[in-house]
DNA sequence: GCTGTAACTTGAACATGTTCAAATTGATTC
DNA sequence: GAATCAATTTGAACATGTTCAAGTTACAGC
């Protein structure tokens, strides 16, 4: 069960193209459609072998999903450098996951399902998965304060977490949209962003004042049960 | 593949043998735990009957839902004859919701995940499950027809729908709480539903009717694609 | 060079969802 | 009552994720 991490270079190799095999074979067939066998094979390595390094299937989606966050990082450095308007940030980072992701359209809806298992190892509300959904939630904290936004301290304060979750709502949509080009989450993205900006903005009218209290004590309470 | 409605009496009795058992063994050792095997050794028919009534494991999950379903809507009919006041009508039926579910709580987990699967037949956006969704849906727009709130017509058209995707949100919420008696998630329940209800009384200011015509759009936008 | 040990590798074995061709049943028709 | 035929039932066979005990490798210490 325990994750076995390689120790000689031997180890690394094999651990290495166990990995490749799996992210090449998600991309060309799907999840369910690769198999464990089809993974030992092309890595050249048996069956077991694949199980010392990861002790399941599920796990080897993990580091897939890992190696698009890299992808979606690298992607939006240059944004994140260059820009100061919130909105425009959001909405650069959010379509860039789409954009990322693009290539694996076909197969995000079994994986997605896999880590929404609330009893699997990898849900990203869970343990296995904590790393990773620490960094994304880091990567939407600089989103927020490298901006020239000025955004209350309380809000600020849950606002990377929030947008984790937005994002994780944009990526349920744009596994169910078949539009071409994928357009349609392009819009959705562009609306959503352009709603929240504004809403921000919103959130110091007195009027307000009562809700948003409400909304910052539940986000905290929905997110702190992680 | 395609479902075979029983055309006889002895047919009937197979069928309802499968899913009587189905339903107990889900509920005693959880989804992933119950073999087909053992559905079909309880029922009293082989395996192979089971797939001539229930094309695979899965359906058999979307008619433990319809009966879960049927329990709330009993459960809640006569606060729904009673009561007028929205955020009563609202917090009941939710309440509801976990209550009757409250069974399966341990179960859920693996439920939810299978239904959430976009590429499953039983997912809530798509085919399969059409005729159940749209039951829930209507339950609450009779939840919100049936009360004494005056809500614009534009956001009354779309409420149900939105209330059934909050619904779902809930039981996500719940499946990962762990507090004894599920307080915690109850207090969500009582948190939300006076937002929401605050929220739409707000929907008149002028300074929300922008964002809510945009907030109507998306709605629609995210939801007409199922 | 030898030995011991930890790391690594292997593939057979197992459990389980699913398929399918063949057997059985029971009602309808003559 | 015999023939027919669709509905139903059966269980063996298959694919695949996972486990595990046994085998192999390679390096550290002598």
């Amino acid at each position: 069960m325990a994750i076995a991490l390689p120790k000689t270079r031997r180890g690394e190799t094999s651990r290495a193209a166990i990995l490749s095999a799996a992210l090449d074979l998600f991309q060309e067939r799907g999840y369910e459609a690769t198999t464990m066998r089809a993974i030992a094979g092309r890595a050249g390595v048996s069956l077991g072998s694949s199980y010392h390094y990861f002790p399941s299937k599920e796990h080897l989606v993990l580091e897939f999903y890992r190696h698009t966050h890299e992808l979606h990082a690298a992607a939006i450095a240059p944004l994140l450098a260059r820009e100061q308007d919130l909105a425009v940030r959001l909405r650069g980072t959010i379509r860039a996951v789409v954009v990322t992701c693009e290539p694996f359209h076909a197969v995000a809806g079994s994986i997605f399902s896999t880590v929404a298992n609330p009893s699997s190892p990898l849900n990203p509300f869970g343990g296995a998965a904590k790393p990773l959904r620490e960094e994304v939630v880091a990567l939407y904290a600089e989103v927020v304060h490298g901006s020239d936004a000025r955004i209350p301290p309380d809000v600020a304060a849950l606002l990377p977490l929030t947008l984790w979750l937005y994002q994780m709502a944009i990526l349920y949509f744009w596994i169910f949209d078949r539009s071409p080009g994928r357009l349609r989450t392009l819009e959705v993205i562009d609306e959503t962003t352009e709603l929240i900006v504004r809403l921000l903005g919103l959130a110091n009218l007195p009027v307000l004042r009562g809700s948003r209290k409400r909304i910052l004590t539940l986000i905290k309470s929905v997110t702190e049960q992680a």
